[in-house]
DNA sequence: AATTTACGTCAGCCTTGTTGACATTCCAAG
DNA sequence: CTTGGAATGTCAACAAGGCTGACGTAAATT
């Protein structure tokens, strides 16, 4: 931890140190993203889709504009999304009661289910990753994407990590 | 370091802390990504680009053949991208010499340029993550990230990182 | 009453992935 | 020398999922 007074260890800044998380990124991306894929390939959505039903699940009555901001996409290519899952009952739409505007989205049974299923697939790939690591070295990857993340997204990851 | 003997903390593995790796992961590595998408929208440009710039740059010379293992695309999406940058002088092709099937790739100046200014924008970000974490953060975030791949890729990764 | 907000939808476009088919070139084995 | 397979290129067609722009409607706000 304690480094040379004055002047800390910067070797770990090198061009090379940020080439290799750099494709360490690319690579572990597509690891994480792997298992989902494959179980949505067999029931027709896609990526979209998991991400959709991922934050609905996590903020459950969240508005579509919250939606459109978490997710950084437009209302239309949402909508698309949304609409299937809508259709084919994954998830339930509710009338705003005090403002009528807005449509709360939660996940039906079958929605639930769905999430389920996706978010095990993830969370093992994620468990076994954390396992092999050790905590501390999970501690140090959360820093380090955390301070990757644009602000306005770091406030929206924070919301959700602090579950407001 | 030491835990309990016969039972660790394994407080990091709850499902809630892995939700958090999840959306952490989600967000970050759209911030990894936004600023090389900015400069590549300029120039008519996509990240499948840049993932082949990436890649050439890292591996000067290398084959097509290596490059659809690496980036996991069929050929023909490769070679869309590859021949809008060989046909607008970011990269160069040769034949192979002692295998005259293989085409072997190359940036051009320009495409030397490109790649600079691309991975100039992402390192910059990076190094502030870096920096802001700490080196010991970075650590496990290599290893966490490292135990997320896919053994396939885990193998392409050290491949580049030992510089093979 | 007028404006703004939240949402939905239609139409069209782009990038980047896919499959399938086919041609060429060339190495290597029989 | 011939032949099979490997490496590559290319054409066509399609799909997912981004995007913009325009328009409509209902409800809240001013």
């Amino acid at each position: 931890m304690a480094e040379a007074p004055g002047g800390e260890n910067l070797l770990y800044l090198t061009d090379e140190q940020l080439r290799k998380g750099i494709e360490a990124m690319f690579f572990a991306y597509r690891g994480f993203t792997a298992d989902p894929d494959r179980i949505l390939e067999t029931m027709d959505y896609g990526r979209a889709h998991h991400r959709a039903v991922h934050f609905i699940h996590r903020s459950p009555g969240t508005t579509v504009s919250n939606l459109l901001a978490i997710l950084g996409v437009t209302k239309q290519s949402l909508n698309r999304v949304l609409r299937t899952l809508i259709d084919e009952g994954q998830v339930r739409v509710e009338k705003g009661k005090v403002d009528a505007r807005e449509r709360h989205l939660y996940l039906t049974a079958k929605g639930a289910e769905l999430e389920r299923s996706l978010s095990d697939a993830q969370r093992a790939r994620m468990r076994a990753a954390y396992r092999a690591a050790g905590p501390q070295a999970v501690q140090g990857f959360r820093q380090v994407l955390e301070a990757m993340m644009d602000p306005e997204m770091r406030v929206q990851y924070s919301r959700l990590k602090d579950g407001t």
